[in-house]
DNA sequence: CTGAAAGCGCTAACAT
DNA sequence: ATGTTAGCGCTTTCAG
């Protein structure tokens, strides 16, 4: 491999000068800095990463913290970060934290030592990490679908969970629905708040009364989904069990496609069913599901591009530290209701 | 941070000394160890990743390709793969391919720049690498479900294709069926031949003739495995059609259970149909789905430990350059038929 | 068994 | 505008 010094060499100039000019720093010689291009693009020359970071105190590598590539949210994510990543000429490096607070700081620290000049942490650990962990001195970083601790305020790619359940819901409102059930996560996942305000919004829009009775939790999971459908399908009284459900994930929605079924119910035809994701199951499935869809890819996408932004800002601050300016950049990105088979007019 | 400096000054020895004694040199005085090791530890002292990979060429890095992270398959093998890499403090540089081979040039000269330690290549890119682009003095790699160009062997995990297929087959073969259908993936791919051997090897072992007019080929696809299993199914003359279908993945055994509706006929009823890989959907749709279990987190972690093998015995070569005996490790992993609903006798 | 010192390849002050 | 030079933090000869 060709050196920085064989470049000089080549070119009759100082490494110095053969640095400059292919840093694109002003101050050279336009014939110089051609001359020096020419040379080092006829020797192949391309500078050592790790020299540089030594000097510089960063790669050109980005750390990406999720809870777990394997799972259908993230590995999109994933691939959203990584497609413009490497348009960027910047290297991934993939954690997976299993959203446990002892790893995302053991990761976090191999980043940092390994000199990557950005990070993005999808996903909060279950424990709160300790605050300014991330803040001191580290390298730029942006969360997604995850906010720092308050005060503190992170550049961050989120999802309006308000919005889209109120999306989600409405929908079976506007096919006639009155009746309509909601499956939250757990209450304390992150989001599920949020999500029930939704749901409560969709239902005040429509003038419809909100019953506490039609609001079930699970796991997120297809067994969690099953039992609390079949609970809400229970339901006796006046007013009767829901003619629609609305769950917070479609794994859940499968389960209560499954539960419609054992109850000797149909899909769509006596009870609408309706996901929330997208994932790839929502369109393999009969009936498919309507569901509410989460751009994931593009979300990582988002994020990697944001992060440029802060790591270039980052490296013009060299001396002119202007004080951080222009900082905490929430962005919101839309939902999109994909309408299938699993909800019918009422 | 504490930099060996620090810890040698504090030790009272030199560098040098520091160095070995943290890389366990069998050299060190047991005292000098000891001493060395508390002061580092009291210091909180990490050796810096770059510096080190300066000299050594190499850093506690690896480097993974997969044609694409965000499939089914993929990410599970990233996943298995992050797993060990990071139990043994290697950081996973993720990487996209796309199967194009420009794209997995490009990413393979990043990484030798960035000096990781190790390389993961899964997945074959459409086109042929020029033979020994990987030899030439490059971290030691090991290949997943692809081979090296002929004569240069390389450390691979793989797959027996026809075992897994000939696995497949007989499942519905001891089902009592006569008139088994198979969808093969394009013919260019690289293991179609191995699959189709396997379907015939199946046949063989009990009995049933070969009747080229049962295989068909598509694309992979949902749609593909629709249009495959609806030619087959219409087939006419003297044998009719099949009365049982393998397909060789789960998405197309998603279409053919579609194309067995579509015809009025019912699922495992009228038609038998099995799938391969098992996919996340393999169990989420009506009937579950019957396949062969493609166990691609267990490759990760295999390639992964292969390759730490491999790393460790550079290092060794340093000087003893022990002309690489034990090389070409080939390891074939087993697959597993997982029996669902979607396949019932005859 | 240990110390001294020479780099690894590059960038950034500091001169000029 | 460009050359010189001092590191960045570590490993590894080479002496002793």
């Amino acid at each position: 491999m060709a050196t920085i010094f064989d470049v000089a060499r080549e070119a009759g100039v100082s490494t110095g000068t053969v640095s400059r000019a292919l840093n694109h720093r002003p101050e050279v010689d336009p014939a110089t800095r051609t001359r020096v291009e020419e040379v080092a693009a006829r020797l192949g020359y391309r500078a050592d990463p790790l020299a540089r970071g030594m000097v510089t105190r960063a790669t050109a590598t980005v750390g990406l913290i999720v809870p777990d590539v394997a799972s259908p949210f993230f590995h999109e994510l994933a691939r959203g970060v990584e497609d413009v990543a490497s348009a960027h000429g910047q290297l991934v490096v993939l954690c997976n934290s299993d959203r446990r607070l002892d790893k995302e700081l053991q990761y976090l620290a191999a980043l940092r030592a390994h000199r990557v000049g950005g990070l993005i942490l999808a996903g909060a650990p279950h424990e709160a990490p300790p605050d300014g962990e991330l803040k001191e001195k580290g390298p730029p970083a942006v969360l997604v679908i995850r906010r720092g601790p308050p005060g503190a305020r992170w550049p961050a790619v989120l999802l309006d969970y308000a919005a889209a359940v109120r999306q989600q819901v409405a929908h079976v409102l506007a096919l006639g629905h009155r009746r309509v059930g909601y499956v939250n996560g757990p209450p304390a996942h992150d989001n599920a708040a949020a999500r029930l305000a939704g749901y409560r919004e969709a239902l005040a829009d429509a003038g419809v009364g909100f019953d506490a009775q039609l609001v079930a939790e699970a796991d997120f999971t297809i067994e969690g989904g099953y039992a609390a459908a079949r609970h809400l399908l229970g339901l006796e009284g006046s007013d009767g069990p829901p003619t629609a459900l609305a769950l917070a994930n479609d794994y859940m929605a499968l389960g209560a496609m499954q539960a419609v079924r054992a109850r000797g119910l149909e899909v769509p035809g006596d009870v609408s069913v309706v996901g929330f994701d997208d994932f790839v199951v929502a369109r393999l499935v009969e009936p498919r599901l309507t569901t509410v869809r989460v751009p994931m890819r593009e979300m990582g996408a988002r994020a990697m591009r944001l992060l440029l932004g802060e790591m270039e800002r980052r490296r013009d601050r060299v001396s002119g530290d202007a004080d951080d300016v222009g900082g905490d950049r929430e962005e919101f990105v839309p939902t999109e209701l994909v309408v299938r088979e699993s909800a019918a007019p009422r």
